[in-house]
DNA sequence: ACACAATGTCGAATCGATTCGACGAATCGA
DNA sequence: TCGATTCGTCGAATCGATTCGACATTGTGT
């Protein structure tokens, strides 16, 4: 492996020189550039990494702690994570994936071995000892989700309040008039999770405002607690005629229940998603409201990038810089309106 | 930040013992070696990952190139991330991701500054430029799937011609007699991928030593494709009543084709899934031959783990370390018997 | 009592890049 | 022609941990 003294022996110059050249941070006549420029090319020479981190005491890396639920996935982890690391690489910076259920160890682990110069904290929970740990230890850090529990961070979110709102109102807009709305699990409202909390006050807004009838069930993880829910719900009369689904992990199985109580989707039943991304639907022409993963991943990376060299956190009564991305309805999915003029 | 000699100066010792100690490698007496450790302790000392790294040439930092094709998400791909970062952290490595779509320019960067130890290569494409980049820089890798075209690098891979035979049988043996078997899309059968060979060549193995009637019909990644294909193999008459799925991604679009066709699942026709994960199904209890994430995520780490420090690659001629996964089928999974007795 | 081995600890060199101060040469004005 | 600048380059110190050889100190055998 070449070094920088090799470098510097075939073009005829001293270490720093080579530094500079590569740096750009002092003048360097013409001439030598050039020839250093050559034996740089010639000889594949790259920095080592650990050598300019060790010297400048910035590694250009990223943490990105990836929650963990043991024996259970979630997609949209993986998504995010694969686009953090691009919006990363865009600044120079490379995604080191922490994974430990140990969160805080791991989070400790990282502050204090310099392995990266910031940490990206995912669907930060309700007590996130995560996220105290970091603040504790002054390391950079911004999250991937609002959370009260880590007040001083920067943060990124979807404005879930608006999101569901949103589509409520596309929902009556096309002439729905009696809507149900399938809010978050009930374990991850009790949670206090920040996605279902500002879902729910979005499905409570539309439905103050509007004169259709919304009506807003609390959806769950278990499958068979979920169906008799949304049976429940279509067995109202007059039938609604739109569905709105916050809750997606159990998509396959709400729409099989649709089709198991006779309901074509989406002639007799509109169904509308919010905040999904292309795999949640997998070729179905759903209607839904676009969770902005690429967008986020950006936002969050550069609070994060921006975060480096700070002490973390901004002193309490202050507000942290933060970015409330607004919903949009996804290209190409017009909500299907009421068969029948509804009454 | 504490360092090497603050610990030293707290124990009262020299720095070089305080190294001894905590890697072990020299015999200490058990009362510095307490000294040290509660040094440490009160400190909250942790090496720095750069200078071990810049002294040891030891980054314990794998490499995790995964497959981008841009603006395409696979789930699955986050799930085997999420999974080989744990299993690295098993050995002692942690996981960096490399997403860049210059696949070959981001492997050389890799290779020469030092970051990693090794690599991991996922879904390696037919005529892999990443693969051929680092066999030529002799940095070690290891495939997650097969390849014929990164000859003597170590590989692991779920037997997929073994998985969908093994779909096939317990079909058969669950007393269909006219199946289906939906293959992988056309684009990856002429992309020569590896699955999509082996789960034809698996297909054809079992359609030779049945008596059943086993139709190989390839599938698409377009939807409406996909949906002509299927109808016309459900309209043959007699109608099959089982269905062998291999191509996961469009699976919801699929069972809404069956339901458009008036026919329930399982009850008028069985379906039965090759190489999915639990997210594939969404609640939905449907038969299935697992893909063992976990299993294979720990093999190539173990494979790649065994790599460093070698050259990376096997003369050509000798067979690589490599590790074929025996398929099984999800538990609590049984394939339904069709309704009428078969003629 | 004396050579000699074993034990535990220390000092110094090393990994490779960055960066500050210094120094020789070229350029300028008077 | 001489002192003052400016320009381009160099040498050396530095980041923090590892590791080899050396050196006390204690223990063993004769």
């Amino acid at each position: 492996m070449a070094t920088i003294k090799d470098v510097a022996q075939r073009a005829g110059v001293a270490p720093s020189t080579v530094s500079y050249v590569l740096s750009g941070s002092r003048k360097i006549s013409e001439d030598t550039r050039i020839a250093v420029r050559a034996a740089v090319e010639e000889l594949g020479y790259h920095p080592r990494a650990s050598a300019r981190t060790l010297r400048s005491a910035r590694s250009h890396v990223l943490a990105l702690a990836v929650p963990r639920v043991p024996g259970k996935y979630r997609g949209t982890d993986g998504t995010f994570a694969i686009d953090i690391s691009d919006a990363a690489r865009g600044h120079g910076y490379d995604v080191v994936l922490i994974t430990d259920l140990a969160g805080v160890a791991a989070m400790r682990r990282v502050a204090g071995s310099g392995m990266a110069d910031a940490a990206v904290l995912m669907a930060v929970e309700e007590h996130d000892a995560r996220a105290a740990a970091l603040r504790e230890t002054g390391f950079p850090a911004a999250l991937l989700g609002r959370s009260e529990d880590a007040p001083g961070l920067p943060w990124v979110d979807l404005d879930w309040e608006a999101a569901v709102a949103l589509a409520l109102r596309e929902t009556v807009a096309a002439g729905h008039r009696r809507i149900v709305f399938l809010s978050s699990a009930e374990h991850e409202i009790s949670a206090r999770r920040g996605y279902a909390l500002h879902g729910l006050a979005g499905a409570r807004l539309a439905a103050r405002e509007s004169t259709a009838d919304i009506r807003i069930v609390p959806s769950s993880g278990e499958p068979e607690k979920l169906g008799r829910a949304l049976r429940e719900a279509l067995a109202a009369r007059p039938a609604p005629t739109a569905l709105v689904v916050q809750h997606l992990i159990l998509l396959p199985h709400l729409l099989d229940e649709i089709a198991a109580a006779g309901l074509r989707v989406p002639e007799d039943l509109a169904v509308v998603l919010v905040g999904s991304f292309p795999d949640d639907v997998g070729g179905r022409p759903l209607p839904r409201i676009e969770l902005p993963v690429t967008e986020m991943s950006a936002a969050v990376v550069r609070l994060a990038v921006g975060a480096v060299g700070t002490d973390g956190s901004v002193p309490s009564g202050e507000q942290p810089p933060h970015r409330l991305i607004a919903p949009r309805m996804a290209t190409g999915s017009a909500i299907r309106p009421p068969s029948e003029p509804s009454s």
